[in-house]
DNA sequence: CCTATGATGTCACTCTGTGTCAACACTATG
DNA sequence: CATAGTGTTGACACAGAGTGACATCATAGG
């Protein structure tokens, strides 16, 4: 069903990771991407539900996927297990070659106050999911809320390590080792 | 140094609280609640960075204080003690006669989104002094840092245990009942 | 009484975000 | 090939958030 220049969406969004690395995200107004998108402002309003959202674009189907391989985690899995599942899933997202726009990213993120609000929700939002998905695997409270946030912290450090990494161990690596490090922390 | 009529910053703090409850966040604009104050909005947005900011006068000072309990702790107390300390001395802000104006705001900022993300970066702008005050302490990495976000979730869980009791236990009751929990949980 | 100072008001302005309707491209159907 | 239908976009008007510049006013202190 494609028609007009197609991938309107993907141009605003390749638009504005541009025009805060150049110019920087307060500097840059809507009207400013949607005319390097070759598309106005009322139309980016249309894709997105607000300016910060623009740089925020996989998170739905981030969560989606993740909350799907904690659920498919074998049953007799043990919670730790099936978060470790739903975190090696989520590299999906991260290839090699998309960690310079994912450090462009972070960093856009990091110098503005608005977006780190907009990260905290969507990382809370991720969290809320995790639990609720760990609840439908049968694990009570505060267990499913605790193991949701404790795979929260994880899934950050690792995301943080992988993008200061220039040509550093892969999502994956990271994941697996984060994972083990919090492991030997928490063992009594 | 008073003049005009004093008080301006919590005329304005009484006013927003009283339109958001009767009309709601996003429908009391700015001039409504200067005109209800008896000032103008320009002056609004001299005592506040934004319209959200009116709801959290409190957390700097709530902030500084959880930090200084937790420096005055004695340096023989476990960290734990010493985020029991800080914990505790933040009840200095939740006098039960308060409790009404509390519950209002909690039910203001849970019916908005960009509040809640507001209330998310206090808590963690929260935490992150908490984790820097326990690094002064000597305690370590990840501890200092894992301790302040468990001090963060009790803090949440006994406010909204707080905010949610009718003529219920006192906020001091409530947290030590929670962090008593914590530990029975977190014990091997 | 007079003046310095700080708090407030006024005005003009940019930008975000929304509602509404017209114009347009494309698809499907006859 | 014509035409109706559907969904996308543009154009316009608008309310509200937030800011900069400057005027105005009340008061403290001499």
């Amino acid at each position: 069903m494609g028609r007009w220049e197609p991938d309107a969406e993907s141009r605003f969004r390749a638009a504005a990771i541009e025009l805060f690395g150049e110019i920087g995200y307060e500097q840059t107004t809507v009207a400013a991407i949607a005319e390097r998108a070759g598309l106005t402002a009322r139309t980016f309003f249309r894709y997105f539900a607000d300016k910060r959202e623009v740089l925020f674009h996989g998170s739905e189907r981030l969560q989606q996927t993740m909350v799907d391989a904690l659920a498919q985690a074998p049953a007799e899995a043990s919670t730790v297990d099936a978060i470790a599942a739903a975190l090696t899933k989520a590299g999906d997202f991260f290839d090699d070659d998309r960690r310079p726009i994912a450090r462009l990213r972070s960093s856009v993120i990091a110098a503005n106050a608005d977006l780190r609000e907009r990260e905290l929700i969507k990382m809370a939002t991720l969290s809320a999911a995790l639990a609720q998905a760990l609840r439908e695997r049968g694990v009570g409270e505060p267990d499913a809320s605790l193991a949701a946030e404790a795979a929260i912290a994880v899934f950050r450090v690792a995301f943080a390590q992988w993008v200061g990494e220039s040509e550093g161990r892969s999502y994956g690596r990271i994941v697996k080792e984060s994972l083990a490090r919090l492991r030997t922390i928490v063992a009594c």
